[in-house]
DNA sequence: CATTAAATGCACGCAGCGTCCACTAAATGG
DNA sequence: CCATTTAGTGGACGCTGCGTGCATTTAATG
């Protein structure tokens, strides 16, 4: 998934954790790996996934082509790495004490960061792209929806434990629930994409989740 | 969206209802039109859109690549309209008398239609590739999601006439939540799109939209 | 200094999009 | 029957961008 790391310990300094003795050869240019990532997500932010030329990402990173090849095989899975690394900053577990909060708290983090801006269209577009390969699908799905199925996994888990979520909840669906209509809105872009969205799926719903049979709180 | 028709009245006949006199010249080949059409679903549900080319598609069809530049402009164009006319049968409204179980039929109708054999992929493809192009993810959401959503709008509003769904439900993000479960599997992959999925939507989200309060039935 | 591997620069083959053009085919009205 | 109009054919073309190949230079190692 990651292009394979090659980087070897600074100069002089022997990295106590590293079993393997100093490679030989000249050392992978951490920089220009940066720096192709760097101009990959630029680039997708500026023409979507389409618009994404090796040949433009080799020209912005001040990179050639043949850099590029020879660590990333293809076009699709030098995006599909530059969306994950780009996107692990947005998945945080708020962890809140309460599972309804936290639910809240991340949808709405979630949207914020896919909902304005660039960058949503294009990680659309990645997903776009995905599904014209198969591999590049299973890709995505392991980095980054995956990642943040379990972070709702584990809010729904500790909501069981407090006692405010009930046992029985089939927690694939609630996720499926939960994280379909902002994948529906990015892709369709048929409204907004904003915390009050979000809010609106965990008001609608929190009673088919939560453990008490108080009054529903949808509005 | 659809491309334009210029096919005239059978030979002899005058059609009652048009107002224009009979165009000139030779008359558009609806056996063509159908023939690219045909072709197209046919190659998108083998090799996705990705694997789409006009080129395939002349072959195909037996029809020269000029005749297809000559009614649709992109091969985004073709996929589309290719898209959207195989997927009108799909789009039935139940009208049970209930609205309940009319929610449950489209939404089983549905899965049914995206989840199974090779045209759920190729629809996903469309999505994708409207992801780099604006304009044409307008023209899929016109032509595709806002038909089901009107659908499912209608659902809902008879369901409100006649008591079954609470007045000041939120049509809209209604919709969304439905829709958008559906949507993430079929792009994502993570679980089957089957009709014990469209129940479980059902059945979670039901509680939200109905007027009574009486206890719920998710499982 | 020899060795190893990374990065460069340039050329190439190839697929497929979209266009152009001259030509043929099928309808029209006079 | 003929001029006109529009549809469809077939082949050639330019272009972009992917992915490869290769000789060369650069930065590290012992």
């Amino acid at each position: 998934m990651q292009a394979p790391s090659r980087v070897r310990p600074a100069r002089g300094r022997t990295a106590a954790a590293s079993k393997e003795a100093a490679p030989r050869g000249r050392p992978r240019s951490e920089s220009c790996h940066a720096k192709i990532l760097d101009a990959t997500v630029q680039m997708m932010e500026e023409n979507l996934y389409d618009g994404l030329t090796i040949e433009g990402v080799a020209e912005r990173a001040g990179v050639s082509k043949q850099t590029i090849y020879k660590w990333w095989p293809t076009k699709s899975r030098l995006a599909m790495e530059a969306c994950l690394s780009r996107s692990q900053r947005d998945i945080v577990d708020p962890d809140t004490g309460s599972a309804e909060d936290d639910l809240r708290e991340f949808l709405i983090r979630t949207c914020r960061a896919l909902g304005n801006g660039r960058w949503g269209f294009a990680v659309a577009s990645v997903i776009g792209a995905a599904q014209a390969n198969s591999e590049v699908a299973r890709e995505f799905r392991e980095g980054f929806i995956e990642k943040r199925r379990s972070v709702g996994a584990r809010m729904l888990e500790r909501g069981i434990e407090r006692g405010e979520v009930r046992a029985n909840v089939d927690v694939p669906l609630t996720l499926d629930l939960m994280y379909g209509p902002i994948w529906y809105r990015l892709l369709l872009r048929n409204a907004p994409l904003d915390a009050a969205f979000a809010r609106g799926i965990v008001n609608k719903l929190w009673p088919a989740i939560r453990a008490t049979e108080a009054p529903s709180r949808t509005s």
